[in-house]
DNA sequence: CCAATTATTTGACATTTATCAAATACTAAT
DNA sequence: ATTAGTATTTGATAAATGTCAAATAATTGG
């Protein structure tokens, strides 16, 4: 039995327990992908027909605004969910790109499969709303410091709550992330 | 039969239509509940045991900040579900109030008898997984909007897409909304 | 190890936004 | 209509952040 199918598998029983027929049906849509570094998980444009679970390594999200310049709206570490949520849900073209920041492993769970399970097991469908309003409060969180903080207050959050982040994504990434400049961020780190 | 539980039939129908037994359970948990201008529906602290269809009004939701300063963060007019989403997911205090900002007319859902219908019909938990991916697809709408825009590109986007919030909200709540201050709101608008 | 690239810092200055104070406009209740 | 309260605007100034340029530091592939 593979490593990371049991590890993707925790994840969500960790959330909701399933029962074995589902945990088989699960089990038998899962498959592995490998990316390198800089690889791309989904692109923006294309529809993202996968969601993955990355088991290990690190992704980011970003687009590309008007001027070409990339905003960076999450990052993923070692037992998440990488996902472009709004083409994922409606089947449009991706708003975003997801790109391996580091070599990575993930889980990935096809849209196709992803439904009729759905379909046929109650509990997963419960366990996928459940993922997605864990999703959502998250997202909320990040909605609020953007709203409400500083530059400086928006990088002690960081260090507080997402000291990883510091450790593993570079602060060009994180500024965008925090929605300042690269120098801005670089000044508030110095004067700490 | 009462109009508003029509409306909010009629308005989960329209994300996912439902099989008659459904239909059926669901009508038999809704009531009704109205509520006069600034009173409210969740207070900050409080669990949030119900979820809200506004019929007609509007809400806004906000939390108090450190320095006992309001930070709006949703606006709901008719047709929107109005819910603490941390709060009512997680059965743990809310972190926001949500006031009614004009005498308001709502169905209300509570959330027991929500997950008794959860457990019994699979079509009513694959509603709800929808409509907490379409709500989180607009938070990140606008968590984008405060990550990228500057205070007058921040008004231009509510101007183009949110119109109806120039109509119905008053600019101080607009601007914490918006992650601005009251004054940098008026200049912005005078300035145009 | 070295060269080339990429990441981060620093400086000078411009621009945006916040803050505080006050004036004006609007609204609702009597 | 009048008044009290609330909402919005305006002005002067301070503070925060952005921009552009360049220096320094770190990392990576050969």
């Amino acid at each position: 039995m593979q490593e990371a199918f049991q590890h993707c598998l925790q994840f969500f029983q960790q959330i909701h327990k399933l029962k074995p027929e589902s945990i088989a049906a699960i089990l038998s849509i899962l498959s592995q992908k490998n990316f390198a570094k800089k690889e791309f998980l989904v692109k923006q444009g294309d529809i993202s027909t996968e969601l993955y679970f990355v088991y290990s390594g690190c992704v980011r999200e970003y687009f590309e605004d008007s001027n070409a310049n990339e905003v960076n709206t999450w990052f993923g570490f070692e037992n998440s969910i990488a996902v472009s949520t709004y083409s994922f849900f409606s089947q449009k073209p991706s708003l975003t790109n997801i790109q391996a920041t580091e070599n990575l492993k993930t889980v990935v769970i096809k849209h196709e499969d992803l439904q009729k399970l759905f379909d046929q097991f109650h509990d997963i469908e419960r366990l996928g709303r459940l993922i997605v309003e864990q999703y959502l409060v998250q997202i909320e969180e990040i909605k609020v410091i953007l709203q409400t903080l500083s530059a400086r207050e928006r990088y002690e959050y960081i260090i507080t709550y997402k000291p990883e982040f510091i450790q593993r994504i570079p602060l060009k990434h994180l500024a965008s992330f925090l929605g300042i400049q690269l120098e801005t961020l670089s000044r508030v780190r110095s004067q700490k």
